[in-house]
DNA sequence: CCATATAGTTCAGATTGAAAACTAATTGGA
DNA sequence: TCCAATTAGTTTTCAATCTGAACTATATGG
């Protein structure tokens, strides 16, 4: 008997709720759910060009009465804006520009094992507001951390406040597995948090959408998709304390079916390589992780001058050790990204978080690596750095409270109306 | 901007045609076209139960009325028979009995490097004709081997007009890498074809839905998931003459934006490993693959009695050289496995062709691998082993053409109407 | 100032599922 | 034997929603 089935949408997931359940009947209403989003997807899509109903409706495929109608909705919800006359220079009377609402917006939070950071992002994605702090989060309890963030989302909230916008949700990104539905991070090494419950929410009371927690090197990978560099398919390593990563498949993340996958530093670069601390062996981290690297470098746990800044400045001076230390990580890492792409079929890669700033040093080495275990497999100019440095995370934690409106303006419409 | 995109159905491939095209407007036909589908893919579901109208009603969500209209459709069409009335042993009035046409079928078919195959199965999953024929493929040209399978072929159609079985289509599963659009195989190195034109429709004419070229890993992957051990979530290895890997997420195959994914065999296995036929190095298959297990167990090429049947043979006797070898490899998969579980948190493993054949000697070394290198992370009894053999491949090559019956049967309704 | 062109709205028509009332068929007990 | 109860399936009415075509609104250019 044949018994597959629809996709399971927590395998895949590049916003929050899908316009329809797994296996639910459709229903005549569907439609304007699914058309509801379809036009705002268009709107957010087309972006900077404020398109009209008009543009839409060529766009999208719908009528122009089915369009104005849907706009008509999203407008009164306030969704969506016009923006004033937009003209093309031709003749006729001219359309009404569209965009999502410069006047709602999504705080997008992060913790990091050293610092904390907040934002505000308005629905069209621009970063209205953002301020981080440095703090030494590791194995501080999580009330306190929670505490310092605080007070960083109340300065986003009286931001929001100032420019007259309204905040629809927030999220929150932790270096660490969580559970988005229970509010826990399961486990967090570098901040030596194991089975902690956060309580998100009371960052931001009142909002309709809450607080949704997520993984930092998966949100880093969704703000470059949304953001920066990132193109429909992409793995995005992340080279923050430990090594991680982020797979973005037909431009939605990739979870696994236990919402952990993507751990590149715990891919098996060497069967008699060194004890991880995750329990295995010759994984990824324990060659090219920060401490492995510093360690290689000659440069030791709490030198003068910050061991980042002393590494680049080795590098500069053609130190070999450090040169060495880079190479190897480099090595490693082509490893590791010759099995990712041989087993996903992944055809670019985006360098986040510490090994951007070592890119100059560590592009060659990786590239020749990739050249020795998997020639041909990727092109060069598909292994990209990020430029989004510290706010890719921020984007993509806000990007998708904003994302799950645009798949389901129905569902806010209807809370909307409700409230 | 946020510019993320729904799914595109290229990445996850389950059956062929999605119900909903990309980004295509909402239409109010839509909701039958998903309907049609969900009470197709129940009554898959569900079985040999053969549920009735108001088992699919509760089933579904849908009301009674919705599904009777719904029923009539795909009766009409032939997709659907009634098969006599249903009695629960309660009161009231019996129900009448449905399930996928049984006079309804698709023909599976299989090249390998060493055999041919060919096979009806009938919209329930049925294996109505089986027919396996040995043939050194290897070298030979494409229009020989097809000429020879399509004298298979032809004993299918036979077996189908006997019982009076309407074809609808055929899946011709192939061990390489195919371009399913243009009917060519890009790549089948352990047939020495390279860009070869296959023209598969010749072998079933007449057929309304054709003939679908597919990949044997993947077919194979899907005939396990459909027809076999198969959960919704798994990796399934292919150890034919290379080492393949079929990768199933939430029910549906992953092929990765180029359609290459899964490539297991060519996974970095050991940085200073030999060179690789695929121009790599450290590959799994250069120490798992079925040439480098037997070279290693000492069993020359071309032995008389079979090399498969030698190792076994050496294996019961216990002999040093030949359970080294296999440990080893045990124990290289052990590492890939790892890898590509915490790369794509893979939590179970079906272990397929050689592979299965080697199982009982393979197993510890594999178990106790994953348990160096990735201790805790796949479950002793989520590694198991196909116990459908060859016809798995067979199944799962047909599969994908029923699947695609399931998943849009208004498609196949509209053209049987225009017929 | 009017022809032309483009934007957007209004309204009739078609498709479709929900809800409820109805018909059909069976069991079990009076 | 026959009728009440029960379950299956159909018919009818209604609401949601899109399409298509006609219509109104607003601009440009000669």
């Amino acid at each position: 008997m044949v018994n597959g089935s629809r996709k399971n949408s927590s395998k895949l997931q590049g916003g929050s709720t899908p316009v329809n359940e797994q296996n639910a009947p459709g229903r005549v209403g569907d439609v304007r759910r699914r058309n509801l989003s379809l036009v705002m997807d268009s709107i957010a899509r087309t972006g900077d060009a404020k398109p009209s109903r008009a543009q839409l409706a060529a766009g999208t495929g719908l009528t122009k009465a089915a369009v104005s109608s849907l706009v008509a909705d999203l407008v009164e919800s306030g969704l969506v804006s016009e923006v004033g006359l937009y003209r093309d220079g031709e003749r006729g009377r001219p359309g009404q520009g569209l965009e999502l609402s410069a006047r709602r917006g999504v705080v997008g939070m992060e913790i990091n094992v050293d610092y904390l950071a907040a934002g505000l992002v308005d629905l069209g994605g621009n970063l209205r507001f953002h301020s981080t702090v440095e703090s030494r989060n590791r194995g501080l309890a999580p009330e306190k951390v929670m505490e310092r963030l605080g007070g960083l989302a109340a300065e986003a909230i009286a931001a929001a406040a100032a420019a007259d916008i309204s905040i629809l949700g927030g999220g929150l990104a932790v270096p660490g597995l969580v559970d988005e539905q229970r509010n826990l991070v399961l486990s967090a090494p570098n901040l030596h948090w194991e089975h902690e419950a956060l309580n998100p929410q009371n960052l931001l009371e009142g909002a309709p959408l809450g607080v949704r927690l997520s993984n930092e090197a998966n949100s880093a990978a969704l703000g470059e998709l949304w953001y920066g560099a990132g193109q429909s398919d992409f793995l995005y390593v992340s080279g923050e304390v430990g090594v991680g990563g982020g797979v973005i498949i037909g431009s939605e993340l990739y979870t696994g079916p236990g919402g952990s996958a993507g751990e590149l530093g715990h891919i098996v670069v060497h069967p008699d390589g060194p004890a991880c601390s995750c329990g295995g062996a010759g994984c990824l981290e324990t060659f090219a992780g920060q401490e492995a690297i510093f360690e290689a470098a000659g440069i030791p746990e709490g030198s003068l001058g910050g061991r980042t800044e002393l590494l680049l400045a080795a590098l500069a001076a053609r130190e070999p050790q450090a040169t060495q230390a880079v190479h190897d990580a480099g090595r490693y890492l082509g490893v590791a990204l010759a099995s990712s792409a041989r087993l996903m079929d992944i055809e670019a890669v985006v360098l986040g978080g510490h090994f951007a700033v070592l890119a100059e040093w560590l592009r060659p080495a990786l590239l020749s690596s990739l050249d020795h275990y998997a020639p041909g497999l990727l092109d060069p100019s598909n292994l990209t750095v990020s430029n989004l440095e510290h706010s890719g995370t921020l984007l993509g934690a806000a990007g998708q409270v904003i994302r799950s409106v645009i798949e389901s303006p129905f569902e806010f419409l209807l809370a909307s109306k409700l409230a």
